[in-house]
RNA sequence: GGGGGCGUAGCUCAGUCGGUAGAGCAUCGGCCUUUUAAGCCGCUGGUCGGAGGUUCGAGUCCUCCCGCCCUCACCA
């Protein structure tokens, strides 16, 4: 593209090359950051000259007669520099006000002072090119009022934030913030389960036979093999072979894809953190689950107490703990347990005047009913537990209650956060649920299972009893960061392709 | 995939009943040596998402297509 706007800024680029200087230089210098600088004038004694190197953005040019006041802009926040005609001499001032633009990276040397209005300045002696930008950044203005930063014409497009996700975070410096507390998240979780003796592990993206959660995959293709492979939707059944290999704690975060519909709280290609615990029941994952999170808020957020969408959450344990069929006998009315059979439950809730999914078996029934009418109502944090057995088919039973199984989800400000189970360690019933999910899903149900034959195998040579987790770390991030969907914690969330 | 909404200058947005396409900021030119949404004066800048249609005349009405948003469906 070369509108005007570009063509002006070629032509500047021209300029700085006539002068005989590089504008994008291979070597960069600078001596302090702008905090660095700023908390180093304040630092010194009251006539000690404080000299400094900074380098940065160019965010704002205030030209004033034969001076100009900028600010520049980098990883630490913003610096004002001052430059003077008298100070620079004619052509170098001349030379700045005619080819530096918004959105150049440059380099300035020079004593800070305080201007008349307090603000901490370098009053500029030399400056540098160091990057040249041909096109213009979207024109965001910002205002301090009363210590609040009020922007101007923010730059928030949907579409093209989301396309020129680097213009997005190069003008909204809180969309930087929110991955730099998606970082510092993912760092907390890892100390952690390191801490807990856990070990972190890599297994297999692409797979050939996926497993581990109901999700249709995406299917691609291996040449030299002959063979389709999928990306994987879970990592579970490779962690739990690890346990089979000895180690007794694994986790992994890395991304898993689903080729499904994308919603305020899905995108195909999502962040999770699984672990799986030798020696550990649901019991035991629940009270690591608690701790594990409020750790992390704390590291995270400095407390246990943080503000999402208008509403107060408190992480502080314990969580609330309600077994699946109550929560939704008071939500509901219908006590799941008095309709053993998909009719008879689906006959309930029809009755109950609520809407039930059609070809569905007892326990879609029930996670429908769970879904739509219980986990909106679920604020604060609260674990659900013991779920249906034919929608968990790698969980171990209940020994007091054969119909349920030992599985709990985690749920905060309406939303899913994790799910969890006894895992379910017996290869001959692990075979068996295999085939009884064969014949609760279609021939033709994308989330029917392929039988993994290598993971029953690996079960034969004995699995010790073990509890599992699930988290993901998107959703903990929209939570921790305040933000209401989830293309907003993922930095280049999937759009269509954009011809140009 | 169904339903609804939207797409106008680099950015944020107006555009009435179908009658020559506008504003602020940015850009460009001028003034201004402690400004900070700096200020003042002036000038530019448009395939109105794309294609077709109706009409003397379409940003506006119709059809199809593309993209984004919301919502439903799907989603251990």
């Amino acid at each position: 593209m070369t509108d005007r706007l570009t063509q002006v800024r070629l032509q500047k680029l021209d300029r700085i090359r006539k002068e005989g200087l590089d504008p994008y230089p291979a070597r960069a210098s600078r001596s302090h950051t702008s905090i660095a600088a700023a908390e180093a004038f304040e630092a010194a004694a009251k006539d000690e000259e404080v000299r400094v190197t900074v380098a940065g953005r160019l965010r704002s040019i205030r030209e004033m007669g034969r001076t100009a006041f900028v600010h520049i802009e980098d990883n630490d926040g913003r610096l004002q520099l001052y430059l003077r005609e008298d100070e620079l001499g004619l052509d170098k001032f001349d030379l700045f006000l005619e080819a530096f633009d918004l959105g150049d990276f440059i380099q300035a040397e020079g004593e800070m002072f305080r201007t008349r209005t307090g603000e901490v300045t370098v009053r500029v002696e030399s400056f540098l090119m160091l990057s040249k930008a041909i096109y213009p950044l979207p024109a965001v203005k910002e205002e301090v009022v009363n210590d609040e930063i009020v922007i101007h014409s923010a730059f928030d497009n949907p579409e093209a934030r989301y396309r020129e996700r680097y213009a997005d975070l190069a003008v909204n410096p809180e969309i930087r913030d929110v991955f730099r507390t998606r970082a510092r998240i993912i760092d907390a979780l890892r100390q952690y389960l390191n801490n807990l003796g856990f070990l972190e592990v890599e297994t297999p993206v692409l797979q050939t036979i996926y497993g581990g959660a109901a999700a249709e995959p995406f299917v691609t293709h291996h040449n030299q093999l002959h063979r389709d492979l999928y990306l994987r939707i879970s990592f579970e059944l490779y962690l739990k072979r690890l346990l089979v290999g000895g180690f007794e704690r694994v986790y992994e975060i890395g991304k898993d894809f689903r080729n499904e519909g994308v919603d305020r709280i899905h995108q195909p290609e999502f962040t999770q953190l699984e672990f799986y615990m030798a020696y550990a029941d649901y019991r035991v994952v629940m009270d690591v689950t608690e701790d594990m999170i409020t750790y992390t808020v704390e590291e995270v957020l400095g407390g246990t107490q943080f503000e999402y969408q208008g509403q107060t959450i408190d992480v502080t344990p314990p969580w609330g703990r309600i077994e699946l069929r109550a929560a939704i006998a008071e939500q509901t009315g219908i006590d799941y347990a008095e309709h053993k059979s998909e009719k008879a439950l689906r006959k309930a809730i029809l009755k109950a005047g609520i809407e039930a999914p059609e070809e569905a078996s007892r326990g879609k029934l029930i996670e429908h009913l769970l879904d739509h009418h219980v986990v909106p109502e679920i604020i604060q944090p609260t674990f659900l537990y013991d779920y249906p057995r034919d929608i968990s088919p790698l969980v171990k039973a209940n020994p007091d209650n054969p119909e349920s199984v030992e599985r709990f989800e985690g749920f905060v400000a309406g939303m899913e956060i994790c799910n969890a189970f006894t895992e379910l360690n017996d290869p001959l019933e692990q075979e068996q649920r295999f085939l009884e999910m064969g014949r609760t899903y279609e021939e033709d149900d994308v989330n029917r299972h392929p039988l993994d034959e290598d993971y029953l195998r690996a079960m034969r040579y004995g699995m010790p009893p073990n509890g599992g987790f699930g988290m993901g770390i998107d959703r903990l991030t929209m939570l921790l960061t305040d933000r209401p969907f989830i293309r907003e914690v993922i930095l280049f969330p999937h759009l269509r392709a954009k011809e140009y």
